[in-house]
DNA sequence: CAATTTATAGCACCGAATGCCAAAATGGAA
DNA sequence: TTCCATTTTGGCATTCGGTGCTATAAATTG
């Protein structure tokens, strides 16, 4: 991350010195968002996109990396509750269960956030630049679920079982996001537990069926 | 698919008219699979692929859409395959046991094409384009499978089970490729399994040790 | 006012990818 | 042989995402 300290969660405040920031993040992506939902992804250029803002083309590459990340918003900060949830767990719960709890509560959103999270999700999910990078981001929360079976089970998280684990899950969650965002359904957290439960039964297909 | 006939696999031989092609599919991939093996994926530019085939920079899109549609080979073929074990499996047997089973059958590889293939698998679990665009052929992948799952326990692919599954089982493949490519074991087939056998489990804690 | 700090705008540049058109190379028919 | 239809190639222009560099604008502090 070489972003500054305004752009960052931490830090103290500090004063404003120097110039003021002309947006912020937010500002962005509700520029970018609403201007994807209207026109497409593909056929909105980043040139758009920081007219909109009312800044340069050079300064928009300041606020996000690529115009790709503007669709994932703050999902770094969802990586940490998750690793988080599963570090303070009790070693008494069984794995998957602990799990399929850890991945439902960090994918509580409020009434005012899952319009704009469907929007965003439904992109990830249909668009082909977005879904290629979502296995790039998505490969991180694989590497949290990874170190945290390896814990349990013993192993490096390179080895097959964490790796099995934590993809498969990770499956599950995509499977739970993307049926959630197409069909008009309000429970994500519901279909997220649905999933992770068809998971942990290795798939019955008496439970597939009801 | 725009690709000429030449390209496919279908259709009659066609006695060549017109002028000749200057190379082929085949000769495109060794040389660039060879440049990215060498200097890296990234720092290898379509120019440079060009000129070690010989041909100009237009043409070598003509033979393959983009650079990373290179690495992924003949996979379409694959994919086929996949599709007719499923299709042709015995309605008795478990579901998970067919799909384990289609899935080691469509992996088995001769022992000349392991070096190749452990060179691709290499690249596209570790070089972040090529792991971004994995996501959009592996959603191919998930077709076919919740098609099958589909058919096994009623409903739409679309729904969360056969979502669920096809996505879980996805991950179970890649990481036993991932596996199989980064060590030194030369039994992919037997990652692949295993990896299956875990899913089926529903990663029982006892067996993910063992 | 000057110095420092921070953010911005603008420019040049690279590489991937696409559309378009002319030229080369081949086989077949007149 | 000559002409034509066919197929591939090559080159050019263009678009778009992304990066490095530099000058400049705006703000606080002394």
């Amino acid at each position: 991350m070489t972003r500054t300290a305004r752009h960052g969660a931490d830090g103290p405040p500090a004063v404003a010195r120097g110039r003021r920031p002309a947006t912020s993040r937010e500002n962005v992506a509700r520029a970018a968002l609403d201007l994807f939902n209207r026109q497409g992804y593909d056929e909105t250029t980043v040139d758009e996109i920081a007219a909109a803002v009312g800044v340069s083309r050079r300064t928009f590459f300041r606020y996000y990396d690529s115009k790709r990340e503007v669709v994932w918003g703050e999902f770094d900060a969802e990586l940490v509750r998750l690793e988080e949830k599963l570090a303070s767990a009790s070693t008494d719960e069984p794995m998957m269960d602990v799990l399929r709890r850890a991945v439902v509560a960090t994918n509580r959103f409020g009434a005012g956030e899952l319009d704009e999270l469907r929007i965003r999700m439904g992109l990830i999910s249909s668009v082909p630049t977005l879904v290629a990078h979502s296995a790039v981001r998505y490969a991180e929360w694989c590497d949290v679920v990874a170190g945290f079976v390896a814990g349990r089970i013993g192993g490096a998280p390179d080895d097959l079982g964490p790796q099995t684990v934590a993809r498969a899950a990770l499956g599950a969650a995509m499977a739970a996001f993307t049926c959630w965002a197409r069909y008009d359904t309000d429970d994500l957290t519901g279909e997220v537990d649905r999933a992770f439960r068809l998971l942990a039964t290795g798939f019955d297909e008496d439970r597939l069926r009801g």
